[in-house]
DNA sequence: CATGAATGAGTGTTCATTCAT
DNA sequence: TATGAATGAACACTCATTCAT
C-alpha cells in the first residue's frame, strides 16, 4: 500500500509557500519552478494535489480568505461589544507584519481578479462573508440602541470600505499604522455610541 | 531627414491601447504581440518611444494618474464649495463606464505595485497628489469654520480611503454605484457642515 | 499466499481496453493514465502483467493479429471452396463496425511499425500468416485446376495487397463497403474459375 | 527594412527536414527539438512560418502529396498510352529509395490520420486526386476500346488499392520490389488490352 | 524612423517509470 | 499482488528582446 497522504493538508502547506512567493514576486511572478524550489516538492508531487497553476493560485487565495475568516471567529466575546468589534476590525487591518503579509496577498489577488473570473468569485465570497459579519454586529448595536442614525447595512458598507481603502494605503506605504488605526477607530466610535443614561 | 514625430504624443496614444488591453487581459496578460496588434504599430516602432515592456506599462500607469489629475483640475469652481468638492469626488469614483475603466487600470497596477518598486512609486505619487488636493480643500472648509471637529489631514485621509475602498467594492461588483455614492456623499456631508448662522 | 491470477487472461483483458483507446486516440495518444482509467486497474497492477508501455502496445497489436487469425481458422469448410474463400476474405475486410475497429488498430500499428522494429516484427508475422493461408488456398484451387494462369503465390500476393489497399481506403472513408467488396469479389472470381466441364 | 523572406519557400525547406525525421522517428517521434537541430533554425524562427507542431506536420503531409502529384503531371506523354500509364504507376510505388522514403512518410501519416481529422482531410484529398487521374486514364483507354469489361471507375479503384496494398507490403519488407512490380504490371496489362486488329 | 525576422530562455504541463508501503 | 505517491526529464509553446536591413 502506498503512503497515505492528507491531500488537503498538503494543499494548505503548499498555500503557505505560495503566499510567501506572492508577496515577494507578485502573483504573476509565481511560477512552478519557484514553488518547487521553495516547497521542496517536485512538480509532479504538486500535481497530485493541485492539477495546475491556476488551481494552485486559486487555492492559495481561497485558503487565505478562510484563514482570516477563521481567525475572526476565534475572537472571544466579552461584555463590551464595542471593544470586541474594535478588536475584530484590528484583526483585518495590516497593522503588523503578519497581517500585512496577508493583505499583500489579498491585494495582489484582487488586482488580478478583475481579469480572472475564477479569482473574482473567491474575492466576492470573501467580501460577502466579512460584510455579513459586520452587518450582524451593527444590527446587534442597533438593537441596543447604540447606532442612532445609521442603518446597519450602510454602516457595515462604510466600515468595510474604510478598512480596504486604509489597507491599500498602508500597503502602499502612504500612511502610518497609527494614522490608519486612528482614522478607523474614530469613525467606528462615531458610528457606535452608547446612549446616555 | 528623419520624419518629425512628437514622441510624447505617440506614447500617450500607445497608453490608451495599453489601458484597453489591461482591462481585458490584466496587466500581466498584456504582451507586445497584443500591443502591436491593437495599436497597429510594429514592435520596432514601439521600441523607439518606449524601450521595453516595463517602460510601456509604467508609462501607461503614470499617464492614467496624470489624466485623472488633469480632469480634477479642470472642474470649474463655483460659489458653493461643498458642491464643488462632491463633484470632484464623483470624478474619481468608478460610477460610470469610463471611470470604471480607469479604476480597473488603477487597481490592476496597484496589485502589481506591491512587488514592483517602480510601479509603487507611480502609485505613491498619485496617492499624494490626490491627498494634497483633498487636504487643501478641507483646509479651505476649516478656514470657513465648516469642519468642526475633524483636522483637515484626517478628513482627507478618511475620504480618500473611503473612495479607494468603495472603488474596489464597485470593481468587484459587490456594491451598487448608488450605494457607493450614498455612502460617500453622506459621510462627506457629515464631515463638512456649514455652521448655523 | 498470493492470489492466483491468469496472467495471460489479464493481458488479453487489458488488450481490449487498449484497442478501444487506440481507435479513439491513436496509438501515440494512448497513455498509462487513460489505460488505468478505462481498465479500472492501477498503474502498479498493470505493471505486473506488462512491464511498460511498449510491452502493452506490442501485446495489444499481437493479440489483435491472433484474434483475427483465430477467427479465420474457425470458419467451417463446406463443399464449395470458392464460397469458403470469399467468406474468409470477408472476415478481414473492414466492412462492418467490428471489423472496422480491428482494421483501425491494425493500420495505426502499421503506421508506427515503420519506425519501430518490434512492432514491425509483429506486423510481419501477421502478414506472413495470412499470406500462407491464402497461398495454401490458392494451391488447393490450383490442384483442382481452377486457376488457369496464376501461380498460387502471385494470386495470394495480389489478393492480400488488394485487401490491405481496400482496407485503407475504407478506413479513410474514400470508398463504400459495397464498392470495396465488389472490387474484391470480382477480382477473386476472375482468379478462381471452375473449369468448364 | 528587415530581410524579406519567402514564407512558403521556408515551409517547403522545413518540410524536407520533417520528412527525414518522420522516416527515422515516426510522426509522433518528431519533436521541435529534433526539427530545430536538423533544420538549423531556432524554434522561434520556425514559428514564423508554421505556428505549431500540428501545422508543421500537416504541412509536411500536404506538401508530400503535392510533390508526388506534381511529379505525376510532369511525366511526358508518348504515343503509347499503356506504357505512359505504367510509367506513371511506377512513380508512386516505393520501388527505389526515394519513393520508399515518400511512401514511409505517407504511411506514417495515414496511420495517424485515423485519429486526426485534419490529417484525414489531407489524405482524402490526396486519394481523390490520384483516383481522378486514374479514372481519366481508364476512360481514355475505354474510349479507345482497350478495356473491354471493366468500368473505368472500378478499374481505377482496383489499381489504386493494389498500389497502396503493395506499398504497405513493400514498406513492411514482406515482398520484393520485383514481385510488387510484376503483380501490378500483370494486373494492369490484364485490365488494359489493345483490341486485336 | 521603421520593419519584422530571429533568438532562445523560460513556462506550464504531461508522462512513463520507480518504489515505499 | 497491488497501490498510488513521487519523480523529473521532456514537451510544445510563449515572449521580450535584438538586430540586419
Amino acid at each position: 500500500m502506498p503512503r497515505i497522504v492528507d491531500h488537503d493538508q498538503r494543499r494548505r502547506e503548499l498555500a503557505e509557500t505560495v503566499w510567501a512567493l506572492v508577496r515577494e514576486h507578485g502573483v504573476e511572478g509565481v511560477n512552478l519552478r519557484l514553488i518547487t524550489e521553495h516547497s521542496g516538492w517536485s512538480s509532479g508531487a504538486i500535481r497530485h494535489y493541485l492539477p495546475h497553476r491556476e488551481a494552485i493560485l486559486s487555492f492559495a487565495a481561497q485558503h487565505m480568505a478562510e484563514r482570516v475568516g477563521a481567525r475572526l471567529l476565534s475572537i472571544p466575546r466579552t461584555t463590551d461589544p464595542l471593544s470586541d468589534f474594535l478588536k475584530l476590525v484590528r484583526e483585518v487591518l495590516p497593522l503588523d507584519d503578519e497581517r500585512r503579509a496577508e493583505a499583500q496577498v489579498w491585494l495582489a489577488f484582487v488586482g488580478l481578479s478583475l481579469s480572472d473570473p475564477g479569482l473574482a468569485d473567491t474575492q466576492g465570497v470573501a467580501y460577502r462573508a466579512l460584510n455579513e459579519t459586520f452587518r450582524q454586529i451593527f444590527e446587534g448595536f442597533s438593537a441596543l440602541g447604540w447606532t442612532a442614525q445609521h442603518p446597519p447595512a450602510a454602516a457595515a458598507r462604510e466600515v468595510q470600505a474604510l478598512i480596504d481603502g486604509l489597507s491599500i494605503h498602508l500597503l502602499l506605504g502612504q500612511i502610518t499604522p497609527n494614522d490608519a488605526w486612528t482614522t478607523l477607530e474614530t469613525r467606528i466610535r462615531q458610528l457606535i455610541q452608547a446612549p446616555a443614561v
